[in-house]
DNA sequence: GAGTCGGCCCAAAACGTTTTGAATGCGGCG
DNA sequence: CGCCGCATTCAAAACGTTTTGGGCCGACTC
């Protein structure tokens, strides 16, 4: 059903149909019911690439999501996050395109969108420190909010992102209150921003308390059961084991706790676990009765749907000064976490 | 920059630069040469839009994913899927669009979609038995793949699948032969057909077996760690507990892991189970070594290139019979199961 | 009663491509 | 020499909207 066959039907021109359905003052109120009443009867819904030539917009957002080639990982918080936004997308009327590209070819990703006028905004995914991609996007051109920050990036930029120092240094300062000294930081891949932040926070804690960081302890990789299993078992099996560890994934730390059950040790009594949690639909922490894990946690779905009305808003009004919207992760109480063992196996 | 841009660089008319980069006889060796020089110099790439428009194809797929309203989970496999399909729309020029939509709201976004012209195919996720969206889109007319059955359809339609029932009738088989009589089955809801299928298959191992199933030991539910962790909790603690369970989801598996070990139950010594495994990216099972779970084994990452390379071919090529594509779930030996106890718990 | 203004409507241009239909120039053939 | 056919190229229409620039008519002002 075309605009030109629908206005032949109540014997009117294209234009005023368009204008009747787009809500402009010039038209009849009797002809504007007739019109809708028309609309309705045909499910008449507008072409999007017809209007989009038209009016120069895309009412589409993107969301590239870079896939580390290697080994093709997808990162679980999308899912989440990207609900959440799409939520908001929908609410406004954009579409949500979705580009999975191996990270090498990320920056011709953009540029492409752009050239082929696809969205109208971006979200920029996992940054990193001096992030390459927002000097790009500067350049080319596109609105766009970043999921999470970019240390050191040289030009200003939009975020939604979550306190992540002082979050791990709350959590690893938790566990020193507790009593532990030799405390491991199982990390996500410290070539992302958030991580290294992490990592800072969990420093600074170690360091205002007068105690020695141990290389030994940290480990940063992919996100995923596998490796918060080997660091575990790694860590565990050491001659000077850690009593206690903060994690960057609870998915990481499922993974721990399998390593530690393996060893006949059992999260908070022999091991304590302090894990970041993005409060993931189909891994909630504590939706029963008492957390699993003792956890810095912060809605990763809640995070997208900031980004959506953040970007949303920058293209609604462009020129306007970025902004930045901080969740705050709370420390939630878990059974993960206790007394650190008396005279600890660390010796 | 626009065609005509581009073309008044070298002096030609836009048809002849049109032609000239979509790979057109009609034109002069030398021609071509010089407009895919200046094509690249400039990095054209013809606006999606006008593209759309003249061509009358969107050059992109849809992916409607539900959302029970209720509680808003986003199955955690649709990242997987979505990222092994995204790889082949890539490949192919095809654009990828998300509409998260309130489950109630599904027909209308399928028609939506069709209307506005906004994608050339889509993909249908997580069907019911007798699932009406099958009927609507044959009647709307855009082509699509099914993920998964629809048990007793009308018509007929495109799917990849896994052999699920014969895959939890191994399942429950291999768990008989270990000598287990209290099988328990953890299911996802069962609205969706893959989980009528697997219940079928656990039913007709039972009764092969001449075992008579237990409604106490069956549960259904969204495929979260809390639902394993409750169903194995609540089991556990019955009168007559299972010796041994299997499972539709290996994230369910984890909750219903820690159930186990909350009770001091080993799995594989105390507990079999044998669970569906989606072999997603960040939680692989048996990455190191021997695999955590005892598992049926399907990548659904493989699942999501192949429906999309269906789609793209129907796509191609309208008026095909529709196909069917099976991949074959093997079991997969892990940790977590064992022979029945002696004089089990069952008493 | 003439002129002006507002309310309502329409024809045509524009968005950036592809595709149709036709034009140009050139060599070869009769 | 005239015609035909071929290889190239181009102008214009088309895709389905929005937007620009009027046009018409009745009511109001003086």
């Amino acid at each position: 059903m075309n605009l030109r066959q629908l206005a032949a039907h109540p014997g009117l021109s294209p234009t005023t149909v368009s204008r009747a359905l787009n809500g402009y003052p010039e038209v009849g109120a009797a002809t504007r019911a007739r019109v809708a009443e028309a609309a309705h009867r045909h499910h008449y819904r507008p072409n999007t690439r017809a209007k989009g030539l038209a009016t120069g917009r895309a009412m589409a957002i993107g969301h590239v999501i870079p896939t580390r080639s290697r080994h093709e990982i997808v990162n679980p918080i999308f899912a989440d996050f990207i609900s959440g936004a799409g939520e908001r997308y929908a609410a406004a009327g954009y579409d949500l395109l979705l580009s999975v590209v191996p990270d090498a070819d990320e920056a011709r990703a953009y540029r492409d969108l752009k050239a082929r006028g696809t969205v109208d905004g971006l979200i920029v995914h996992a940054p990193r420190a001096e992030d390459a991609r927002i000097a790009l996007l500067h350049e080319i051109g596109l609105p766009f909010v970043v999921h999470g920050r970019s240390t050191g990036a040289a030009l200003p930029y939009s975020r939604v992102d979550v306190n992540n120092l002082r979050a791990f240094r709350r959590a690893t300062e938790f566990l020193i209150d507790l009593g532990h000294r030799r405390i491991a930081l199982v990390n996500g891949l410290e070539a992302m921003d958030f991580a290294l932040r992490r990592r800072q926070g969990y420093l600074q804690a170690l360091e205002t308390r007068g105690i020695a960081a141990d290389p030994a302890l940290m480990t940063s990789g992919e996100m995923t059961e596998t490796n918060g299993y080997r660091a575990g078992r790694a860590m565990l099996a050491a001659p000077d084991p850690p009593t206690a560890a903060v994690v960057s994934s609870i998915i990481m730390a499922i993974g721990l706790r399998r390593a530690a059950e393996e060893r006949g040790l059992k999260l908070g009594r022999d091991v304590s676990v302090v894990t970041h949690d993005d409060d993931l639909s189909y891994l909630r922490n504590g939706e029963d009765d008492v957390p699993m894990f003792t956890a810095t946690r912060s809605s990763v779905r809640e995070a997208g749907r900031i980004a959506a009305e953040m970007l949303l808003e920058r293209i609604r009004s462009p020129g306007q000064a970025p902004a930045t919207r901080l969740l705050r992760a709370g420390l939630v109480l878990g059974q993960s976490t206790g007394p650190a063992p008396r005279g600890a196996r660390s010796g």
